[in-house]
DNA sequence: GATGAATGAGTATTCATTCAT
DNA sequence: CATGAATGAATACTCATTCAT
C-alpha cells in the first residue's frame, strides 16, 4: 500500500466527520440532545469516544457543526433573486421548496424545533454559531439572520404587490401572517405526525399555494 | 397549642403541591425537562428537596401529575355538546376557546410540545398517565384519548355538514386539514414567538374564524 | 371522662412502647434493620413518626431496647441452679428450654443473628447496651456476659463430670463442642429453613439429648 | 507509542473487575451489603466510582456477579461422581472439602448467610442470578439448584445404604439430619466465632467424620 | 489516528430526625 | 400526648471529557 497523500487524509477526515454528524443528528432529533450520550453516538458511528473528540471539541461543538452545516445547506436551497421581486411562479416554487426541504432535512427540523424551545439552549445556539469551527466568526449568524430577513422582505413585498390586483379590502400583513401560520402548521404536522396522512399532505400544500399565490 | 386538624394538614399539603407543580411547570417549559434539576425546582419553590419527594414519588411522577392536572383543566374548558352537532356560533366559540387556552396555559403547551418531540418521552408520557396518582388508573389516558377523538369527530361532522351550503366542489377533509394546520401554526407562533405581533394575533384569529366558519 | 391517674398514664405508655417494639422487631427480623424505615414501623404500629420519637430516642435506641427486653426475657427462661451442678434431668430440661425459646422468640433470634454478622453493628450493640434506658448503665452487658459464661461453666462442669461414667477415652471438651455445634446447627435450621421438616425437628432434638445426656 | 491491543484491554478489564469484586466481597461480608457504600468500595479499591459503574451496572449487579463467581468456584470444588454412589472414603473427602471451602471462601459464606436472612434479599438473589451477565440466563440458578439437590440426593443415598450395615434401628433420615445440623453448626462456628478455638476445630471435624462415616 | 480505561462533577433519591401546632 | 410537614446529610448512579498507550 502506498502512503496516503495529504489529500486522501483530508478526504478520510471529512468522511468520518460527516458520518459522525449524520449519526449524531439522527439521535439528537429522535431522542433529544440531552438524552443522547456521546458514547451512544460513537458506538453507533462505529468509532471510539476518543476519536470523536479528535474530530469535535465537545458535544456542544458537535451540535454547532451540525446546525452550521444544515443552515448552510438550507441556504443553498433558496437562491432568491436579489432584486427581491417574486413572481407568482417563483412564489409557488418557494412553497414547494420549503416542503421539499422539510422532507429532505426532517431530522434537522425536529432538532431545531426542540432546541428553539429551550430558553438557555437558544443562547447556547447563538454562542455556538460564533464559536463554530467551520465558519468564520459571526459569519454564520450574520448569514442566517440576513437570510431570514431577506426572505421575509421578499415575501412582504410579494404580498404588498398583490394588493393592486386583489383590491382595497386586501390586507397584505394579515395575508402574510395567515400564509406563515399555514406553513408553520404544515411543518409541524409533517415533522411530527403520522405518515398516515401524507396523501392529504400534497393536497394541503396545493391548497396553500392556491390560497396565497 | 392544639395539634393541627386533618383538614389543616390537607390544606398545607394541597398548597405546597400546587406551589411545587407551578414552579416545576415554569422551569420544565422554559429550560426543558432534562435540563431542570430537582434541586433547582426545590430552591425556587423555597423548600427542601426532601419535601418535594414527600409529595411526589419522583421527578417523572411530578411531570405526570403536572400533565394530569393540565389535561384535566383543559378538559373543563371544552364542554362539548354530546350530540356532536356544532353550530356556527359554537364553532366560533371553540376557536376562541382554543386561543384563550393557549394564553392561559402557555407554559403547559410549551412543555407538552417539547415532550411530544422526543420518542422515548412519548412512551414515558403514556406510562405516566397510567401511573398517575391523582386519577384512577387508565382513566386519564382514556379521557384524553376520548376527549381528542370526540373533538375531532365533532369538527369532522361540522365540515361535512358545510358541504351542503358550500356546494359540490367543497372538500370537507381538505378544509378541516387547512383549519387544523392554521390552528397549529397559530399555536406555535403564539407559544414561541415574540410578544411583538400580539396585535396581529387577534386579527389572524378572526380571519381563521372567517375562513372556516 | 374522669382524668386519668398517673398510674393509668404509665400503663398506656408501657403498652404503646410494647406495641412499637413488637412491630419493629417483626420488621427488623424479616426485612433487616437497615432496610426497615422508621416510617414503616410507625405506620404499621398505627402511630405517627413523631410519637415514636416521643417514646424512643432514635432508631438505634429502639433496637437496643428490643434487644434489652429480649435478653431479659431469655434470662428468665434459664433459672440455673447457682451451685452450677447439672443433673441429667436438668440437662434434658436445658436443651428443651433452648428449643422452646427458639420457637417462642424466633424473630428475635433472626434479628440477633443478622446483627452479629456485621462487624460494626456488633460494636453498636455493645454501645447500645450501655446506653439503654431500661437498664442501669453496664448492667445489661454485665448480666448478659455473666449469664452466658455461667451457662458455659455449668455445661463444662456437666461434661467433665460425665468423664467418670464414660471412661478414659471420653474427651469432655470435644463432646461439649459437638453438643454446641449441634445446638447451633439446630437453631439455624429452625430459624431459617422451611417449616416443612418440623416433624423431623422433634426427633432431632431427642437424638441430641440422647447423644449428649 | 502503539495503541493497546484488544487483548491488553481485556486483561486490564479483567484485572480491575477482579479487584473490585474482591474488595466489595470483603466489605459486604464484614459490614453488610446495605452498610457498604459504593463510594467506600471504590475508595478502598483505589479507583473512582465512575470506573466501578463502567464495569458493573449497579451495586446490585456487582453483588450478583460476586455471588455468581463464588457459586461457580464452589461448584468446581465438588466434582461429585455422577452415579451418585458415595464410598466411605468419598464421604470423608466430602466433609473435608466442605471444611476446606469454609476456610477458603469464608467471606463469601458470611455474605451468603447474611443475604439469606433477609426476605426481600432472597428474592433479589434469585432475580440477580437470572440477570447475571457472566452466565447464561437461568443457567446459574439451574446449576445451583441442581447442584444442591444432587448433593442432597447423593448424601441421602449414602445414609440409606448404611442401614444395611448398621441394622434395623438405624434411622437414615434422622442420621442425615444430625449430620447436616452438625455441619451447619460447624460452619456457623467457623465463620463467625473467634479464631481462638481453631485447634478444637480440627478435632471436631474428625469427630463428625467418625460419627457419620 | 485510534482505543477504551479512568475521572469527577453533577443529579435523583432516601430516610432518620426535628419541630410548629 | 399526637401529628405529619419539613429538613439535610448521605448515597446510588450518569456522563462529558481526558489520557496513557
Amino acid at each position: 500500500m502506498s502512503p496516503r497523500s495529504p489529500q486522501q487524509f483530508r478526504e478520510m477526515r471529512e468522511e468520518k466527520m460527516t458520518l459522525i454528524m449524520d449519526v449524531a443528528l439522527e439521535h439528537f432529533a429522535n431522542e433529544g440532545y440531552y438524552r443522547t450520550t456521546v458514547d451512544h453516538i460513537a458506538r453507533h458511528a462505529g468509532i471510539s469516544k476518543g476519536l470523536l473528540y479528535n474530530y469535535f471539541e465537545s458535544k456542544e461543538s458537535l451540535l454547532s457543526e451540525i446546525i452550521a452545516r444544515s443552515v448552510s445547506e438550507v441556504y443553498t436551497y433558496f437562491d432568491i433573486d436579489k432584486d427581491g421581486s417574486l413572481s407568482e411562479e417563483e412564489f409557488e416554487f418557494f412553497v414547494k421548496r420549503v416542503v421539499f426541504m422539510l422532507k429532505e432535512k426532517q431530522s434537522f427540523w425536529r432538532l431545531y424545533l426542540q432546541l428553539m424551545m429551550q430558553n438557555d439552549v437558544r443562547e447556547l445556539l447563538l454562542k455556538s454559531f460564533i464559536n463554530s469551527d467551520s465558519l468564520k466568526q459571526y459569519s454564520l449568524l450574520n448569514k442566517a439572520e440576513l437570510f431570514v430577513s431577506e426572505i421575509l422582505k421578499t415575501l412582504t413585498d410579494y404580498f404588498i404587490r398583490k394588493k393592486k390586483t386583489k383590491g382595497p379590502d386586501y390586507d397584505p400583513t394579515l395575508e402574510m401572517n395567515m400564509f406563515m401560520i399555514s406553513l408553520k402548521g404544515l411543518a409541524i404536522s409533517y415533522i411530527y405526525l403520522d405518515e398516515a396522512d401524507v396523501t392529504n399532505y400534497d393536497k394541503t400544500v396545493n391548497r396553500i399555494i392556491e390560497l396565497y399565490k
